[in-house]
DNA sequence: CCTTGCCTTGACGCTGGCGACAACGTTTAG
DNA sequence: CTAAACGTTGTCGCCAGCGTCAAGGCAAGG
């Protein structure tokens, strides 16, 4: 398989695969005219990355799970490195949420103090507030 | 007051000053030596400046609130412009919140199915889960 | 032979909000 | 006189994951 059939069938485009092979992610074969040739091992291992990667993980973090998948594994997810990585992006994404949330709250009172004031200066334009 | 102190009683830096004047949101007056001269109002806008970029806004979106204190209110949120801003940043962080929701669903099952599956490939070393 | 369509290796652009220089003028204190 | 501590404009760097040319090679069909 070249490299713009795996592009295809995982949902990519080459220069995000010649990307990943240049960071050490993905190890394709060469044939005699030079082309990058891929097996569906290295498929599977696109198609980890690119759910890691749309989930927020940086290419780092893929790490772990790759290594996994080449080490014979049927899931990138069950080796200890990854357990690691799953563990502290949970914690970050937690993290995240909660001043999201408290962002959300801000955000929130803020508007309706705004309204508020609104309807005070003037509360004969109360005609549509969504 | 020059920008040393404005940055200072500000909480920012005076890179950050002159970055929002290139961008059109501060418009200190100049002193005969060319030095910039701001005054108590442009503390007040900087302040909601600085208040809005920590909550995730970009300068764009801050614009209608600096116009909104420069039109004499006493808040930057209560013109339609800001209120609009509002309404769609709250939006966009609600959006976000139910998608990073669901990452850290997913996460959390990944999690759980690769600890299962540790335990069931090696039962009996069963110790810390932390 | 020529075109089409795949592949190759560079190398720059992009987004945003600055940080960090460089090279220089101004003001004040000693 | 000079050094310190301000100010000025200008430009490059940064982060990340690519997009987007550029300039060329290789294979196959008409």
């Amino acid at each position: 398989m070249l490299i713009g059939e795996l592009a295809e069938r995982a949902g990519t485009s080459t220069r995000a695969l010649r990307y990943y092979e240049a960071h050490g992610l993905v190890r394709p074969q060469r044939s005699a005219n030079g082309y990058r040739v891929y097996d569906e091992a290295e498929l599977r291992v696109v198609r980890e990355i690119r759910a890691l990667l749309d989930v927020g993980f940086g290419l780092d973090d893929v790490r772990p799970f790759v290594a996994c998948l080449r080490a014979g594994n049927a899931s990138g997810d069950v080796c200890p490195d990854s357990v690691l990585v799953l563990r502290r992006k949970l914690a970050e994404v937690d993290d995240y949420l909660d001043r999201l949330g408290a962002v959300r709250q801000q955000l929130h009172t803020q508007l309706s103090h705004a309204i508020a004031h609104r309807e005070e200066s003037c509360p004969r334009k109360r005609q549509s507030d969504h």
